[in-house]
DNA sequence: TGTACATCAGTGAACGCGCGTTCACTGATGTAC
DNA sequence: TGTACATCAGTGAACGCGCGTTCACTGATGTAC
């Protein structure tokens, strides 16, 4: 077998991270394949060795998101894996709704510039986006002071509608200072909200 | 003068209505000139004689939604446009996190599926967005308690962003129940906001 | 250890299709007389 | 009132371009001996 075992494997994460980056920035459609293989360091013609068809590398690069580590990215985010319950949620809510994160514009959430695309593509983009939407929801909910589940679920997945409007919003305005306003608002509101 | 005075500014605006719909269902770069003349009546060739671009077209559809009437679109939901104050704030949350809202794809807020093709877009389209996302805030803001100005219109943005986020989450989300969920949580912390 | 071979990741030209835009033309309608 | 005309909203074929996908080929690398 030539090239190491895992050399094919290295090639498509490499892949997948590129598209991920260039679907944030200019969304699924607008971006071509030609673009996301000159990205990775190759040409077109190679990408249907890895995958069969574009939308399944979309899928491939929304749930790739689920394996994030905030600290490794971003160096000035101090991201501790190991907090669980409130603090984690805490920390959830300063990290997602930090100006670092709103000004990395390709390497953000897919839940902030990719919900619309996701909203119009198959079963399993929108199966990998709502498995992000419950991973998000479920750390915010855990972490939140409730009667009973389905109260700490509630209150879950308005905080995270919160902190991902709060970025949709500041990441389309035209105007940086009000952007900003945005993201803090909905910062504030959102460590309210955890307790 | 063939034709009567204001022919053309009626076909103008069936053109932009029909825009917004299909925008908000699939996109504006997946929805075609072809396809958006068809639903006016219309045949391609006639759209250059309205608009410019498909980007001009894509402003006008966005900022058509300020003179938007809840009301004359959803028979069951009452909107009194007399309102004020906190009253007027509640009411629009009650409308914008409505089911009826959720259900209508294709005449829902444009914030909620085109921010982010807005975000890529030039800047005559992004400062239509700015003006709903101000729009929207600002009847938030006034309907809110707050100490200062400056607190009024945090609150506002923050209310704002729940709303919209909230329904980019539910109406993203391939699990109609769960979706209803998002919305529901939303709609009920939106109005623990408003105060 | 060195060499010939087999494999398959990667290449790049080509195909087919559809879209935004242009343009010469049509024909319905308001106006002049 | 009736008729000829001028206007211009609307038509539809055509153009140019770019994209997703296919495919015959290349060449770097691990393996067999």
């Amino acid at each position: 077998m030539p090239y190491t075992a895992d050399h094919k494997q290295q090639t498509r994460v490499r892949i997948v991270e590129c598209a991920r980056e260039l679907f944030n920035l200019r969304g699924f459609s607008d971006v071509t394949i030609d673009e996301i293989m000159g990205r990775a360091g190759l040409t077109r013609g190679g990408f249907y060795n890895h995958f069969g068809t574009k939308e399944e590398l979309f899928v491939e690069a929304i749930a790739s998101y689920l394996n994030f580590d905030p600290a490794q990215r971003w160096k000035d985010v101090n991201f501790d894996a190991t907090l669980c319950g409130e603090a984690f949620a805490r920390q959830m809510v300063n990290t997602y709704l930090s100006r670092t994160h709103l000004r990395d514009r390709e390497g953000h959430c897919p839940m902030i510039a990719l919900a619309s695309d996701a909203s119009r593509a198959g079963a399993r983009v929108r199966s990998a986006f709502r498995k992000l939407v419950e991973h998000m929801a479920g750390i915010l909910g855990n972490g939140v002071r409730a009667a009973d589940a389905a109260e700490r679920q509630s209150r879950g997945l308005a905080i995270a509608a919160l902190c991902v409007g709060g970025m949709v919003l500041a990441r389309t305005i035209d105007d940086d200072a009000l952007g900003d306003k945005i993201r803090e608002a909905a910062h504030t509101i959102a460590l309210e909200l955890v307790g």
